[in-house]
DNA sequence: TCCAGATATTTTAAGCTTAAAATTTCAGCC
DNA sequence: GGCTGAAATTTTAAGCTTAAAATATCTGGA
């Protein structure tokens, strides 16, 4: 290995841990204010959030393979979002295995609020990134997803 | 709100939704692998990785301040890599309350072979980012950094 | 000395997460 | 109809995580 190759393994290293320590500080912040302010936990925010993309629900199948989480994570995050009547499930008609979660009305209107300072924290914690910044790190970041869809199709 | 600030806010939500799916594809890359290839996990790389940077060890409470995680999170880990021979606890003479974690020689052994895995992984997965692209990244990473911290000071 | 508050750590309770096993239902074929 | 394998979901077991409570020890002052 030359040293220009080596050097370049270590910058990555040292970008990716950086990285991580961003994403990691501002999720923590996320975590805190929804815990503190709002009596919720990101989670539970992630799955509401998925399920106001698509106002007709989701299957369960299809909530976990969206957020890329577990079978049995989804279950029981819905199971506590439903006692609470912010999500329901409603049976698939032709399929008794398969449900659909759906927020309800009161799940909606809760989501709509917590989306709200959602998009607020976060822009004051990317506060020091203008359009340049963003248009600059969207497309270094979609390279990286790129890369990694690649080696998913490698893996399968 | 003009219409420019407001694109800016969801430009940065929208920056903010890739960062975290990127973060999370590759962290969960590095999980598998740990887990398939070397039956560990992220964890338990990471407390031996602190404990790797502090040859004489470290205190139980300035590593879980360095990892920033509980001080019952760590106590947990070092408990099962202590029963693995990879950690030791060292009393602190002059204070019985506080002991040392440290790696043992099987453990720096341990984690010098999965660190030289670990950073043939992240060369891999950022492949795609040349020193220019890193360079520009954690600039970039650096300020987000820095406003985070100024948002510290302002919460203490 | 003794005690009150601070410090270091562990324990506990609750929630999140996963992979794997278990359950229920479906779909196609005989 | 009945069987078999696949599909959707839930349950289970194990580990990670936190905040808060509990324990043990230390430190400084009365």
């Amino acid at each position: 290995m030359t040293s220009d190759t080596e050097s370049l393994s270590k910058a990555r290293l040292r970008v990716w841990l950086k990285l991580l320590k961003t994403v990691n500080g501002i999720e923590g912040e996320i975590r805190r204010n929804l815990r503190d302010g709002h009596r919720t936990t990101l989670p539970r925010f992630d799955v509401m959030s998925a399920l106001a993309r698509f106002p007709d629900g989701l299957k369960m199948s299809d909530l976990s393979s969206f957020l890329k989480v577990s079978n049995g994570n989804v279950t029981g995050i819905v199971d506590k979002l439903t006692e609470e009547e912010l999500v329901q499930r409603v049976p698939v008609p032709g399929d008794k295995r398969a449900q659909i979660a759906r927020l309800t009305s009161k799940g909606e209107a809760e989501f709509e609020t917590l989306a709200g300072y959602h998009e607020g924290w976060i822009d004051t914690l990317l506060d020091t990134l203008a359009m340049e910044d963003l248009e600059t790190l969207s497309d270094t970041l979609e390279r990286v997803l790129a890369q990694g869809t690649e080696k998913e199709r490698a893996d399968a």
